[in-house]
DNA sequence: GTACAAATTTAGGTATTCCTAACTTAATAA
DNA sequence: TTATTAAGTTAGGAATACCTAAATTTGTAC
């Protein structure tokens, strides 16, 4: 039974691991966590001790099995609270993850288990990431693509975005960012990776790191040339 | 901004002064938060210097008005909490209290704001116990009693019960009580002060210990003799 | 009014989790 | 291959929230 803080470097380990560069380092956790990198080394250490992160001194870090078990719990956590808090509080993705990155932490697997049920035990979650099941299994999806490796001239449908932040969430939202919504890509500028889609009509551009929070995946019938 | 352990022990000394012996003491606040009395000594000291606590040596202590105001809140997200798990999600008395416990302390008061809104307002928990509103105001409430102040030979109708723990839930349940449901006082024993009562058509027999954690008021219509 | 017991506080210490500064290892570039 | 830099670790320290054991204060009984 991990601490809060134990529970949030297993996360970033986690999702560096799932979701980035591919190798979790200690400058990065320490940077995704906004502690140091002294304070990194040594909880990694901590957690190796206790057998949920694999690590070897200078040469980097992976989670266990048992780690990554512990990491699709909290993951099942708090997707299952930002369901929760979209569907039926009406909350919005902006308000919701500063709420849930809290309740995943001081919420038992029995009260996750009633608030699954009465969400209908639902595969996915207002984001579009998949929600793990009661034995941390991760549901079959789709194949997505990040927005940074489609093709100019298709159109896709939005099938998931990366909560990272508040800000992020606002700024999805306020450009017409949704789940389900088709974006037509028109140019991905050679310079810097921006990429320039159509959205609701709108012509907008987004930075290659941004663009790397979005996934889509072909819209019903194929891609449209 | 209080740390969890600071609102425990403000919890704590709000729940002596309003539910029990009238005065929180060192001894007791230790006991009931199950830690040391130089622990709470110390603790009390520190949020005396933060303004919530009244504090002399070695003379008791009693919340300020800002404090009373941190564990009204506090009672707020705790029972707010409490109605929705209980109403919404359908879980028992005995399963709410350590829920909820821990969720009072990682809820904004923008999230329970919702959450109240979702549930309609309602003024009183599913336990009986008032519920403060936005601005941390306890609403009126009807006159009640301790089941150790009744007159034998009476009827009553059980309008609140302290959620002290877990078994006490449990307990409660087993033998019957439970709100708006009708009591008969037969007796109360002169030696012990443990009070017999009617429910259900069984008879049974309670410890004044526990039958203060009981509180009934007048049926419909007035006292039945 | 003093002496004892109970209640309370202080002293000294531990475990977490963080910090900055200093040091070590690894990677890179000339 | 060696010098330099980046990455990572260790050392020493702070804050929080506990603990046990040793004072200290208070209240009560005689």
């Amino acid at each position: 039974m991990p601490t809060v803080s134990k529970e949030d470097y297993i996360k970033a380990i986690y999702n560096t691991k799932n979701s980035g560069n591919g190798t979790a380092t200690t400058s990065g956790i320490a940077e995704k966590l906004d502690v140091s990198k002294a304070a990194t080394s040594e909880m990694v250490q901590k957690l190796s001790d206790l057998g949920l992160v694999d690590y070897e001194k200078y040469k980097g870090m992976s989670l266990t099995s048992e780690g990554e078990r512990v990491a699709l719990q909290i993951l099942r956590r708090h997707r299952i609270w930002e369901m929760f808090l979209i569907e039926v509080l009406g909350l919005s993705w902006s308000e919701v993850h500063d709420e849930a990155e809290r309740l995943e932490h001081s919420t038992s697997d029995f009260l996750i288990d009633k608030i699954e049920e009465f969400l209908g035990f639902p595969k996915f979650d207002p984001h579009g990431s998949p929600i793990p099941n009661k034995n941390f299994e991760l549901p079959d999806a789709p194949l997505i693509y990040s927005l940074n490796e489609v093709s100019i001239g298709f159109s896709y449908k939005i099938s998931r975005v990366l909560d990272k932040s508040n800000e992020l969430m606002k700024y999805f939202t306020k450009i017409g960012v949704a789940l389900h919504k088709e974006v037509f890509v028109k140019e991905i500028l050679s310079f810097d990776g921006s990429v320039v889609i159509q959205i609701d009509g709108n012509e907008i551009t987004i930075s290659q790191k941004t663009a790397g929070y979005i996934f889509v995946c072909m819209p019903e019938g194929g891609a449209i040339g």
